[in-house]
DNA sequence: TGTAAATAGTTGCGCCCGCAACTGTCAATC
DNA sequence: GATTGACAGTTGCGGGCGCAACTATTTACA
């Protein structure tokens, strides 16, 4: 007795829930992602990009990074698309030569205006697919894997 | 009364559930991909695929492309690379020589019986940081949202 | 049977991304 | 005040990805 080996435990990705957060994750972006990209020439980065200046104004891209965890080379490239669609201005900081506090310009508030709420009523939609307590738990997950995960 | 025009509602990233789902996604795969990449030298596409294999022998390019939502040439471009490290192995099908019946090699069980058990002990100890009720609370919201994407 | 549509898989191409290296500026230390 | 290290931001480069087009095979149907 007890002579078997362990034998090798199998593993079934659909059940795999790293697997499947990106593939939801990849999926629900997808689903969004039609909107910014289709009827406003955006794409992710330059998405986020707007939305957290138009929140956060004066803001610069370090700290862009900071909170949406891209990369720098990532936001750096998305600020410099915006600024170049006429979107965003870039103003020298005056406490901080090195770094450039950034808005909207007035094409990029409209912009924002117009996005966010379609944005904002997928998300609402996607989520008013779920039953109260379901909503909850989810969220209550989420939260506590980025709290785990230092997010 | 009533004469105000309508705020811009603002969208706060750090609350806008698929930004949290992608950046908690991207998250879990680096903590996780450590191990494969750098104890395996596989990338995620070469993981899915062969943990795929190991699972369903004599499955074909397709179905996992099917099974894991993968772009049928990334999952072409994971099995020729395996194939090329004497991972995998291709055979052509009985029925229809248009599929390639897949398996791993000796090397590639290996591979499979020695990884498997170390993702799965990292998504455990994922999943362990979470309370009982908040992880089937969690469990139960992905579910829900692959049914309603239909994944 | 012969033709057209569908399917399995591969490949060329262009794009985006992260890494590393770089410039310019600030802060600390002597 | 000069030097050193840290930091904001940009850019060249290599690699991976998805799209579209392609080959080969199978299926549907007239």
């Amino acid at each position: 007795m007890n002579a078997r080996p362990a034998p090798t435990p199998t593993l079934h990705l659909p059940a795999f829930v790293p697997f499947r957060l990106n593939r939801l994750a990849v999926a629900v972006s997808n689903h969004l992602s039609v909107i910014y990209r289709e009827r406003f020439g955006l794409d992710i980065p330059e998405w986020r990009v707007l939305v957290t200046v138009g929140c956060e104004r004066g803001c610069t891209a370090q700290s862009i990074a900071d909170s949406t965890r891209m990369h720098k080379t990532r936001v750096s490239r998305a600020i410099a698309h915006l600024e170049t669609r006429g979107l965003l201005e870039r103003a020298s900081h005056n406490e901080d030569r090195r770094a450039l506090e950034l808005q909207l310009t007035k094409a990029g508030r409209k912009m924002y205006q117009d996005l966010v709420p379609l944005a904002l009523e997928r998300e609402r939609t996607l989520l008013s697919q779920l039953g109260k307590d379901e909503l909850k738990g989810l969220l209550a997950g989420l939260t506590r894997l980025e709290q785990v995960l230092e997010l």
